[in-house]
DNA sequence: ACCTGAACACCGTTCAAGT
DNA sequence: ACCTGAACACCGTTCAAGT
């Protein structure tokens, strides 16, 4: 009880509004069912988060931390499967970080952090044409789109036919691989 | 006043908030003002939505019915950038369409309407990779990603640099061409 | 500094009526 | 059949207090 009036609101907080968003996304987050869950009055939560937006952006920025750590775990080809997966484990926290719910020119700290999941596939996919910097746009719209379309279920019955999710991404990803190959022999 | 107790309310409810949908997003948009812009009680659109996901959702059919009406008004080499086009030019449009807040379960004709665009994406990308189904697959991955990181604001110094938004789309589907064209020579 | 409780203006949705 | 008005259970946010 008297834990959270010590300085661990904010945390508490946190964590309880990462669950209620991984369940039920994050246009059913209230913030006073997080405060509900933390135990503190609705009124709380406003002094460690001037509105409901600014908690969204922090579990966003969480995302895109985690993002970032586990695509660098992967080697470079591997990567935007990373990409793939981290949004397969976590479709709402994607959806938040890339659904267009929170406006991000006020949040900037959250730009520069998607950007940084684009760097590291820049490398992974530097051959996709020959100006590199098209080339990295194309490489993050392929496996963003995968990711997004994959979540909307659009490819539900190809899916099927390949043997789960995964497997599907990842040959869609490959048969680009497959061409650029081909280019080079 | 008596024109809407006519039969007219429907369209004119479809049309009060697609406007509001325009200019402030799905998530501004409530029944209620919908409502109150088409002159009605608050109540009134019960009679003709179930409830508010079923107005986002006739929102979303019309988005899919104009996104297929204007991808096919090109020739097939360019239908991937009237896909992006048309995420440019109804933002919030699009994000309903794709954004994963309406339970696409509850609506499996919407689901249809969306795979309608990419039955004549795959025709337009079919030689990206050598299997078609996986080669469709990365071509509406592709586009719906530059689309969405587009409206997101992600590639905004690269759109600087290229003279506009629509010129660096262009020119990231363009690099995703010349590593095909490539590979046939 | 951090938290509570009352208050206000919004919602979606339901129900009982009105025509 | 179609619409209105009252009502209920939610919100986000603000303000005046409490410790």
């Amino acid at each position: 009880m008297s834990t959270y009036h010590h300085g661990a609101l904010r945390p508490a907080l946190l964590e309880a509004a990462g669950k209620i968003l991984e369940t039920d996304g994050a246009g059913a987050l209230s913030l006073r069912e997080a405060a509900r869950r933390a135990g503190v009055s609705h009124n709380a939560p406003y002094r460690h988060f001037p509105d409901r937006d600014s908690l969204l952006a922090a579990l966003a920025a969480e995302g895109f931390a985690l993002l970032k750590h586990e695509v660098h775990l992967r080697p470079e080809g591997d990567m935007g499967m990373a990409y793939v997966e981290f949004a397969l484990r976590h479709p709402q926290r994607f959806r938040l970080m890339f659904g267009g719910l929170l406006p991000l020119d006020d949040y900037p700290e959250l730009r520069a952090q998607a950007q940084g999941s684009q760097a590291s596939l820049q490398r992974a996919f530097a051959d996709l044409g020959e100006d590199s910097r098209f080339a990295a746009a194309a490489a993050w719209s392929l496996v963003h789109g995968l990711a997004h379309l994959l979540l909307d279920g659009h490819f539900a019955e190809a899916q099927r036919a390949s043997g789960g999710v995964a497997a599907f991404a990842r040959k869609v990803l490959g048969s680009v691989r497959a061409a650029r190959a081909q280019r080079s022999a």
